[in-house]
DNA sequence: GTCTATAGGTGGATAGAC
DNA sequence: GTCTATCCACCTATAGAC
């Protein structure tokens, strides 16, 4: 591979990455891609080995920053604010990320087709944090004692329900973003309370 | 309009919504729905507009499903039983009628260009039903006085999570479609007992 | 590594005969 | 109301020259 082949390939997956962003994943052809990088059609084939593959990269992305989004709730100082951290930043990614958002998590199996890289049952990277949150919330007496799992869940649920609907249009009536980031804290410290109980 | 014409057309809308439920909606074509009926492409456009008519109609029959879902609810004898069977009849409704659910609540504007047939803000029936169920139980004291709005959207984003993220089978690990329920109905009582207090 | 040319597929929509 | 014939757009992917 040579220096020219390296940019040219870093040019194609930003510019799928950019038109995905912009136009959704349906929109993103190879053809298009090509033209907006000014080569042919054919020249993506040296890089990718078809749509599938530079789709895949393209979401893959979207991983890598939910993941670094996440991570920053764990410099919080306790259990308590861990979880509540983390609530804030999972509303933050998919506010900031609706693309990757809805490709993460409101997805199915059909409109992804080949560009999911998740496995089997539990392989769920953003399920096993929130356990850990829970176990962590247990420990300290923040939430009651009881099997993690079904308690996450919970949590997990009511999190995706507010960015989910949020992000289809359907809770507009709450106000804007800053009014909506409200909420979702009061609505999560007010779950957490009833979880102590 | 013949007989005849209307039976077309409805077989038509027959093969479209079957397409749809078995392929979704992108594969609903004119053309293969013209197959199906064993009649030609044009054919299709004395019955109906075009594509997006056609698609309009398939998927207001899910709206009309999903109202009456909801409706037997109010044969429950109290506030509080209203609300869970509510809750219940939502699940049963997105786990019978998934290609439905997936359209009303988890689709965005661009996947829908036309289809959809909501209004402004606030013309979501679902809220407005949530809402009704929501003072009836602060008028019986099932929980605490509180700016209905506010509640509704809690309870709706906790059912709403657990049913999206069942149907993309990110909670495959709670098990089968019975344990499912028991899980959602528990969850939805313990929030409902938190709401209380 | 990039190109042109091409094969072969999907689809929506329309004109005009019957 | 239905047909055939057509036009146009879009796409993935490959072969082979340079």
């Amino acid at each position: 591979m040579t220096v020219d082949g390296e940019q040219t390939r870093g040019r194609l997956l930003a510019q799928a990455r950019d038109l995905y962003l912009s136009e959704g994943l349906s929109k993103v052809s190879l053809r298009e891609v090509a033209r907006r990088c000014r080569v042919s059609p054919a020249a993506v084939y040296r890089h990718f080995d078809g749509r599938d593959a530079l789709l895949r990269e393209v979401c893959a992305q979207g991983f890598r920053i939910f993941s670094s989004y996440l991570m920053r709730a764990l410099a919080a100082p306790s259990p308590r604010e861990r979880m509540l951290e983390s609530g804030r930043h999972y509303l933050a990614f998919g506010t900031e990320n609706p693309r990757d958002y809805r490709i993460m998590f409101m997805a199915g199996a059909e409109e992804l087709g080949s560009v999911m890289p998740s496995g089997g049952p539990e392989a769920s990277p953003t399920f096993r944090f929130l356990v850990d949150r829970v176990q962590e919330c247990m420990q300290a007496k923040v939430i009651k004692k009881a099997p993690p799992g079904p308690v996450a869940a919970t949590i997990w649920a009511h999190v995706h329900g507010l960015v989910s609907l949020r992000l289809t249009g359907q809770l507009a009536a709450i106000g804007d973003d800053r009014a909506f980031a409200r909420f979702f804290a009061h609505s999560n410290e007010r779950l957490l309370e009833g979880l102590a109980a």
